[in-house]
DNA sequence: CAATGGTGTTACCGCGGGTAACCTACTGTC
DNA sequence: GACAGTAGGTTACCCGCGGTAACACCATTG
């Protein structure tokens, strides 16, 4: 039987998925036509663009990886151990698939601001997400809107590239980087 | 007379210049050239590739922006002083170009990793001048090194991401953005 | 047996990065 | 003064990528 329209839909990010993993930012529209076995005229039916599939496959992991974070936000023990948490879910979705990572924050900064709103960057979400956290933490109850916002869209940045750091220092251990940064957050939050 | 090579080689950096703020990422090298009133091949022979003009464009920049960071970091007046002046000196940089500062993250997320080493990317340059001045810093003299090397990456990133977000909510003060990521952090440096 | 519509392909366009080959004009030398 | 060499510049091209128009195949339906 012929494959639904999702489902062929679905096969063709798969398809790109593992063209990005291997091949990196030399990612190409041929080159994925020719790993999902068709040729480009059809990826464009599917996707209208180039932005458009990337868009697509971004929204995949980041739906997973917002999950993640939803869940670590939610960790019980204190605003210590929710902070600790959601720091090191991320780092370890850095670390499990790096390219991945790369070109998510890649395809976020050179993804045209557009009509600024439409297609938020991935950073952006992930601190969209964190304002969230924070507004709904119990222990961060006095904090201003604004100081919320900018705290979350900073920690989100402040990860992002302790991430991109790390991943230059492998034999730094993961937990020491999750470790040292929500010292600085903690202590921070806590004379809120 | 005729312009020395290096005076040459400025005044091509001025034209690429202008035409980066002008036309933002749409910056090709034929627009440069005509921009320059030369051609192609001549940018080349002096910049080898897109990426070296890239390079030396993005590192003038930088260099100004680092001697401003510098100075920042040896504001007087105590630690809280300093880190609100540091983190002003780089929002007062993004407010003053944001097409340049936008340019200088994109190139920076685009560059291929390269030989890792050879040429950092923008964010992680400042994040070595922060590493330094944490270093220097006398109020964290108890600082272990995995901590200030993590910190002030983290903080580097951090300072871009809400420069960013502030781009994008001009009714935001600078103060304000300034005041809230400073508090967050010093209060991390006090318990340091 | 048309006519129709979905699914795919080939072949092309425009453009950007990058380069080979050439052209020109000034310099020094016999 | 004629000539060779060379610095500085241009034209014309190649390749690959994003994107698309036009055509080919094949099944279904009157």
């Amino acid at each position: 039987m012929a494959p639904s329209l999702l489902e062929r839909r679905e096969g063709l990010l798969e398809a790109a998925d593992r063209v990005v993993q291997r091949d990196g930012s030399a990612a190409s529209m041929n080159l994925i036509a020719a790993e999902a076995g068709i040729t480009k005229p059809i990826l464009y039916r599917h996707f209208g663009d180039k932005s458009g599939l990337y868009r697509a496959l971004a929204a995949r992991h980041i739906d997973v990886l917002l999950d993640r974070l939803r869940a670590a936000l939610l960790t019980r023990g204190g605003l210590a151990a929710r902070t600790r948490a959601t720091v090191d879910a991320y780092l370890s979705a850095v670390e499990e698939r790096p390219q991945v990572y790369r070109f998510l924050v890649q395809r976020a900064a050179v993804e045209e601001p557009d009509v600024r709103g439409d297609v938020e960057g991935f950073v952006r979400r992930f601190g969209d997400e964190l304002a969230m956290g924070i507004r709904n933490e119990p222990s961060l109850r006095g904090v201003s809107e604004l100081r919320a916002t900018v705290w979350a869209h900073g920690i989100a940045g402040m990860v992002q590239a302790a991430g991109d750091w790390w991943l230059d220092h492998p034999e730094v251990p993961r937990a020491s980087v999750a470790e040292e940064l929500s010292a600085l957050l903690v202590a921070g939050f806590d004379l809120a």
